[in-house]
DNA sequence: GCATTTATTTACGTATGCGTTAAGTGACGA
DNA sequence: TCGTCACTTAACGCATACGTAAATAAATGC
């Protein structure tokens, strides 16, 4: 069935999505330099659809074109981190914002509540990888209820930049047993239609965050991910 | 001079600047359809670099491509300039509480006061194209103060998407006399370091601009611009 | 006369080819 | 030994060619 949409999907957008797979797996490690034919040749396909791929990275900010020099994956800084971060931070605030003023059933905020619970779970387990996808579930569709489309894609994109920095930085901060506390109270500030509150203590919760992973990264010198 | 620079530039980066401006002028009006084989003849080049420059405008919002029913030029309901707005007020709301944090010397924000003035000498002039140049200027000066290059790019992406729209409302409204009182808030706030009060001033400015953009366009019952 | 099928056109997606030019290599001279 | 300059190489940007599939027009059946 993946592979019948496979089949139908078109050479530019499978390279599309090759390529972010090659870029979040680290097949392509950030910082290293790949020619377009030999791209192409990886993905079986001419260097058109592959260019028109990289492109579109590049427009996402995962790929520089180095023309000659071949396209390089972007590493993060910590100055790039702290980027993203602030901007996920106002822009995960709006949406949790926008979502409590949408008044939302509890049947609407299911995603929400069971991306919660599996982080207990997780936590629970220890299982740090449980966490991080259900940790994700959770934002991803707290910003899908904030209703605002462009925020949407927006905070997609910088997520993704963050991705592949996330899997390192996972394996050395403290389990977040704390930070569940705070999705349980922007969950609950949604559903009782507290705008403010799910702003705020969202806003507080990205923050706190945003400090915890620049400050790892620079106690442990990564400069670039 | 600047065509010797445009001699030097790439046939797509052409395309991208030649069709943005189409886009800007309303010579390719929204809602329009438009062939890439005509558009390549239009601008002189094959269809490769168009396609390009057509990939790159769909990823900034500008453009939709409709295979075989032509690329479209994306018009924009008033939902949409909500969306927009709303983003613009975090991201650059963000941007006055971090350039008041970078403590910014006095020649630092030198073009910040230069708008403001021009804005003020605009509005007693009555001379609203000039005003709106200035208070662009203000804008995208403030936001790369900030100092986050990707707010900075989003930002102008979404002043990108807006631009259109402005130079319709731009003749309804009313003399945006008050508004400079607010400009000039920003930048003491600014100037003296009062991250909080920059923020929440310009917080507060755009607010108020999204709702008398907004409820304009509803009163004249623009749906699409 | 209307619906349905067939034929035709044509726009797009992709492959391919080519000229330009930047990067790399080696030779020559200081 | 190091710097400069000519030369070679090859990657990219763009043009072009082509097959496919969608949209439209034409034709046939009902």
């Amino acid at each position: 069935m993946n592979t019948v949409i496979r089949k139908q999907m078109s050479s530019s957008q499978r390279a599309l999505l090759e390529l972010r797979k090659m870029i979040f797996s680290g097949e392509l490690a950030p910082g290293s330099d790949h020619l377009e034919s030999e791209l192409a040749k990886q993905l079986n396909m001419s260097r058109t659809p592959v260019r028109e791929a990289v492109l579109m990275l590049e427009g996402q900010g995962l790929l520089a074109l180095r023309p000659r020099k071949g396209v390089r994956v972007l590493p993060l800084s910590p100055e790039d981190m702290e980027e993203i971060y602030d901007i996920l931070t106002e822009l995960e605030s709006l949406a949790a914002e926008c979502a409590a003023r949408a008044a939302h059933t509890e049947e609407d905020l299911r995603f929400l509540s069971t991306a919660i619970n599996d982080m207990d779970v997780a936590i629970a387990n220890g299982d740090l990888d449980a966490w991080a996808n259900a940790d994700d579930r959770f934002h991803t569709e707290l910003v899908r209820l904030g209703g605002n489309s462009r925020v949407n894609s927006i905070v997609n994109m910088m997520s993704d930049q963050v991705r592949r920095a996330r899997m390192t930085t996972l394996f050395m901060r403290p389990l977040p047993t704390k930070s569940n506390e705070d999705h349980r109270k922007v969950y609950d500030a949604i559903k009782n239609g507290e705008a403010q509150v799910a702003r705020d203590t969202h806003r507080e919760h990205r923050l706190q965050a945003k400090t915890i992973i620049v400050e790892l990264l620079k106690k442990h010198r990564l400069r670039f991910l």
